[in-house]
DNA sequence: CTCTCATTCAAACGTCCGTTTGAACTATGC
DNA sequence: GCATAGTTCAAACGGACGTTTGAATGAGAG
């Protein structure tokens, strides 16, 4: 049974989308799944009966597990990160950003973009978040892999914006930026499946930004 | 070859730790592999080999490798439990504590007490933090019960300190306290393994209070 | 049609998993 | 001494895991 479904152009322009491929339906399913159970806990099969795909699928797209998981890392950050360096770059060009300006072109990407669209968004931000605090060393560098570069950036440009605070004091309150949007994003802080009028995503973002605003405004050692 | 060192009294009071017990010993290896990876990355028979004990031992004693999990969280966190509940109840007799109060006399104790006693304090934290976020649902909530009964007498006692903040703002930010304080347990935040000088729990205490003094302060919404 | 190359498939590989079994061992009370 | 209850042990259980194999299937080029 040939699934596709017409050899037609790029553009059919009614949302027809151009039937997934296999390679595709395995990221979207490994990002749902890796999402819920974590690394260990989910299973390639599990992965694949859901993609409706065979299990020999995986090693032939991706090489193995842990490189299925690393193209869904890439595929997932690669938006987020792209809106990050536009962002800084767009600031820095305007001349001294301040330390809300800088928090919120980092927050806002993580949380929004991925946030936004819909069903999937959320998908994509817990298994984001879920990987960036993986259990296992391995899974967690992987991560970090795929974020670093921009990380650096961000930063150096939060010293300069916080001159008063110890460069260490910065890079705690910094470590503690990326945990905490990991966390929402993983949605580990939620205990109560429902009843979070937080989670709208807009509120969302700027209860953080607040909360990490006044932290580092008032709450970094010198 | 039987272990046992002497009949002798409960008081040898010279230190010589009356010898593990097969429990104890499947207890504090439980802790330590747990803890550094994960539970499902974490195997019952690494665990039963490093205690030096037969694998039929974890379900004798525990009656699976679930149970061992609640045991080990029961064993470690009822310390951290009792000295909360100290200090909210010498707070509260003191009249109406302030937000820093109430701040350090729950992170303290996850901290601090945990992070004092050498080597043991720092895998018992790392600990309590990864199963605090584990990956499934399930770790997660039987960690959450072993904590509940304290947690809610301090998200209360927290609202009343901040009358200027709407309840869902404090709850937002407790969430975040509860985040934030088993990511430094868990060590997931220090990247380099080393050059952390934050690592001393004094410090790390200090500088974490301090944070989150600020946040909550300002931070929230009205 | 034929050849080619990419993709899919059922089946099996060896390994590790949590759990169970039933016998052996140990200490204590009678 | 014997009986008893608590504990440890080697061995095996069935099942799930990630990975590999080699044949079947598909579409496109000559």
């Amino acid at each position: 049974m040939p699934e596709r479904a017409v050899a037609g152009g790029k553009e059919s322009s009614v949302d027809t989308p151009p039937v997934e491929s296999t390679r595709e339906r395995l990221l979207n399913i490994a990002e749902q799944r890796f999402g819920e159970g974590g690394y260990e806990g989910t299973s390639l099969r599990a992965i694949t009966v859901a993609a409706a795909a065979n299990i020999a699928a995986v090693n032939y797209h991706f090489g193995s597990k842990e490189a299925l998981l690393r193209a869904a890392v890439a595929r997932a950050m690669a938006p987020v990160n792209t809106e990050r360096r536009r962002r800084l770059d767009q600031l820095e060009a305007a001349g001294q950003p301040t330390a809300e300006q800088l928090i919120r072109a980092f927050i806002e990407p993580g949380l929004e973009l991925v946030l936004r669209r819909g069903e999937r968004g959320a998908i994509v931000a817990r298994f984001i978040g879920r990987v960036a605090f993986d259990p296992s060393r391995r899974i967690r560098e992987l991560y970090a892999a795929e974020t670093d570069p921009v990380e650096a950036r961000y930063l150096a440009a939060l010293q300069q914006a916080l001159p008063r605070a110890a460069p260490e004091s910065v890079a705690f309150g910094y470590a503690n930026m990326l945990g905490l949007l990991a966390l929402h994003q993983s949605q580990a802080l939620s205990r109560a499946p429902d009843a979070d009028d937080l989670e709208d995503p807009g509120k969302l973002a700027e209860n953080l930004i607040a909360f990490l605003v006044a932290a580092f405004d008032r709450g970094l050692r010198a």
